[in-house]
Formats: C-alpha cells, structure tokens, sequence
DNA sequence: ATCCCGAGGG
DNA sequence: CCCTCTGGAT
C-alpha cells in the first residue's frame, strides 16, 4: 500500500466515523484560548477547564494577568501539573504580549514562539483554531497515531519532522478537521499504552497493529 | 506504582 | 540529545 493510498483509507475512514470529543478546553477569545493551552500541557482538558474560569475572572485580559505577580497567580494553578513552570510562562508571555506586541496576541507561529510557555505545538493551536492558519500542531497522541498507522515514516523521529510530513501529504482544505481526527483517535482508541485495537476501524492498515500481532491481520 | 494531551534548559 | 518540572488519573 502506497503512502497517498494510506492516507485516502485514513480519510475516508475518519470522514465517516468521526470521533466525538468528550471535553474541550473552553474558551472565549483568543487570550483564554492561549492560557487554556499554556495550561494543558500533561493534562486533561477537564482539569483546565475546572481551573480557568477563575483565571479569566481574576485576569480577563493580557494586561491584567501581565500586571499580577507568582504569588498571587500561583493558587490558581496549583492543582495542574508543572504549577510552578506554568505559573511563571503565563505571567512571562503577558508581560512580552504587552511589551513586545503591542498588548495584542500575534498570530503567527514565528511570533508566536517567541512568548515564553509558548511552543510550537501551542503555536500551531492558536494560529490554526483562531485563524484558521492550515498548521498542524503535534502533539503527543497526533505524533503517535501518525507513527502507528503510517502516515509518517518510522524514521520521522521528531514533532517537527512528523508536522512537516503530515502537512506535505494532507489537502489544505482538511488538515483541521484532520488534526482533530488524530486527537481524538490518540486520547480514546489509539491510547499510549494497551491501545484498544479491537474497537478500532483502522487496524486493516495499521502497522502497528500488525506488529502487535506478529504480522497477521486481524480480518 | 506508573504513566501522561510540552516547554525550557544543559 | 538528554533531563527536569509536577499533580492527577488509573
């Protein structure tokens, strides 16, 4: 199976069997959107949004949340994982929005990673959900289904390597709903250990299945 | 007990 | 490339 056939399976499979998502991270606007994901990394999206509606009342915007200092934010945080890290980038990338842009979030990737807290799996999320920027953030279930199933080849060995393969291969026109499909696949089905194979419609073309299984498919 | 929905730093 | 940061989920 070539790799563009792949991909046509894949598509053609997640067109039809969308997967649901259980929680999102809740936002308003592009500030709480950045600080949800600033938060979110090593947690679920339901332990953020049990966190920020207090932030975005204590701190509705850039210039409020640069004007506060550790102690005071720090609480806030404090039952999310890395609190000290995290507390210290969303106080860091307030104080650069406002001295360095003008108090507006930029909006490009390049920019974007500029603000401390802020990588390239976050840039990729702002850009792509608030302007609709065809970039493909991966993350660690995105960088492990692709690895899985086949869309990037096993010697693409880093985030960046496997966003620029995805990207390479997936029409413009699909690659947000594409990496919501991915997600999704990662954080239910595909999960990092004991993945549920057995529920998943994709084992036919998943090279990891297949290595799971000694190389025998499973219909 | 062990793992996990990133980023920064050495 | 490696390590660290960390609480919560399971």
């Amino acid at each position: 199976m070539t790799r563009k056939q792949r991909y046509q399976y894949v598509i053609e499979y997640f067109k039809k069997n969308a997967p649901d998502a259980e929680t999102e991270l809740i936002y308003d606007n592009p500030y709480q959107l950045l600080v949800a994901v600033i938060l979110s990394a090593q947690c679920t999206d339901k332990r953020v949004n049990l966190t920020t509606p207090a932030i975005f009342e204590k701190f509705p915007d850039v210039a409020s949340l640069s004007q506060t200092d550790f102690e005071e934010l720090f609480p806030f945080i404090r039952s999310i994982s890395y609190p000290n890290n995290k507390t210290k980038h969303l106080i860091g990338m307030a104080k650069m929005v406002m001295d360095d842009f003008k108090g507006e979030i930029p909006m490009t990737v390049e920019e974007l990673i500029k603000l401390p807290g802020v990588g390239r799996k976050t840039a990729n999320v702002i850009t792509s959900v608030v302007d609709q920027q065809p970039n493909m953030a991966v993350d660690t279930h995105v960088y492990r289904v692709s690895k899985r199933i086949g869309l990037v080849p096993q010697t693409a060995s880093t985030p960046l390597a496997v966003e620029k393969e995805l990207i390479k291969n997936i029409p413009t026109e699909l690659v947000h709903r594409a990496h919501h499909w991915l997600i999704l696949h990662g954080r239910y089905i595909c999960v990092a250990r004991n993945p549920r194979c057995e529920v998943c419609g994709l084992r036919k073309i998943c090279q990891y299945f297949h290595k799971l299984n000694g190389g025998i498919p499973f219909d």
